[in-house]
DNA sequence: TAGATTGTTAATCGATTAACAATC
DNA sequence: TAGATTGTTAATCGATTAACAATC
């Protein structure tokens, strides 16, 4: 019987990650379910639950040893393993992406990028060769690269990533507004900044 | 007895909108709720239901007229209202959000752009003057900005993110890692990029 | 009228929280 | 041992879905 793991949970797991590395920087070793929740500004009960979905972490009448739960999140996250990710169109947005650091830290790496402006093509762009987009297919198969990040404007959306499925990426990050209909095989999640925007503004 | 209503229901609003439109440039003029819904790969119960928090837009036996239904959500989602926005940042992200089309069409204008560096500041980037990000308190008052982009560096995060609380602002769409504390009436939506990738590949 | 499809109620599902026995 | 805090179970909350009476 096979126990679902919330995305959520997930969500959060980076969360904690993240701030028990600020707690080891602040040079705290242990740490209650409690303090931290009220950290984090969750319930404690949500914290413990989260963490048991992976195993048992805490000491009863103690906490958590901040070093090792950290450790422990790591691994769960598989934030040691590095993951070959491409980006797929080079406007502003997949400029602001390549550049981004907190990917790297993640155990992202930018293995490829890629554009269909002759201008962009064959050039390197902040470090990276910029490959024609025609290319997708070989470049993603030999560099064995499995996420792709799609940044090509809406129009283009959909074409694009029916090629990256046929290059074999396993999974994409989408910014753009479209629904993308590939084979359920392929993990999608949408970044849709217009609708963020938009859900924000309303609840005004 | 007021009804609360789900943010994820404001989310779909603006995919049924966006749809509805789609539709409407195939010259579709009605559409049932379990088409629609199979578009949307969503259950035609949730579609009904989403619409029902805020009236009755159908007619039975006959299903949705595109173009009314349309017009009733950008009623509800206040699209034809207009929105001031100011991007604080205009590092990568800052300049790919400047440049997103999206936000237009959703009644979203950019009124003032703010960085802290002095080869921006006084410029004309995109179109728009660039401040100095010390003047962000009378340019936003002066301008009656009520939503705030922030994207500059974590490091900077939380005291920018004060000082748009002392500008007045009503709601921030944070790009920063860092949980925003400031008061409980400004209503904050975080879009963390490294969460959603680290979402993705763990799911792999 | 007969067929189709809405709007809504009740049932289900899933995620969060409260509570507490286990135990360090 | 006594106090503190975990891990987990059961209760609660909220959102999704199924079902169907209302009705065009």
């Amino acid at each position: 019987m096979k126990k679902i793991i919330p995305r959520k949970t997930i969500q959060r797991l980076l969360l904690y990650y993240r701030y028990l590395l600020f707690l080891l920087q602040q040079g705290t070793k242990n740490i209650s379910s409690t303090s931290f929740a009220d950290i984090l500004e969750i319930s404690a009960a949500q914290l413990r639950k989260d963490l048991s979905y992976f195993g048992k972490f805490g000491t009863q009448g103690a906490g958590y040893d901040v070093l090792a739960l950290r450790d422990e999140i790591a691994k769960i996250l598989g934030i040691d393993k590095e993951r070959k990710v491409c980006i797929v169109g080079l406007g502003n947005l997949g400029l602001a992406l390549l550049g981004y650091k907190g990917f790297a830290s993640l155990g992202f790496v930018v293995t490829a990028i890629f554009d269909n402006s002759p201008q962009k093509i064959g050039r390197k762009i902040k470090g990276f060769a910029c490959y024609d987009i025609k290319e997708l297919i070989p470049v993603v198969k030999n560099n064995k690269i499995e996420i792709a990040l799609l940044t090509v404007p809406s129009e283009a959306a959909q074409e694009v990533a029916r090629r990256m499925e046929d290059a074999g990426i396993k999974a994409i990050l989408n910014f753009t507004p479209v629904k993308l209909s590939l084979s359920k095989k392929i993990k999608i999640n949408n970044v849709d900044l217009a609708a963020e925007l938009k859900t924000l503004s309303y609840f005004l």
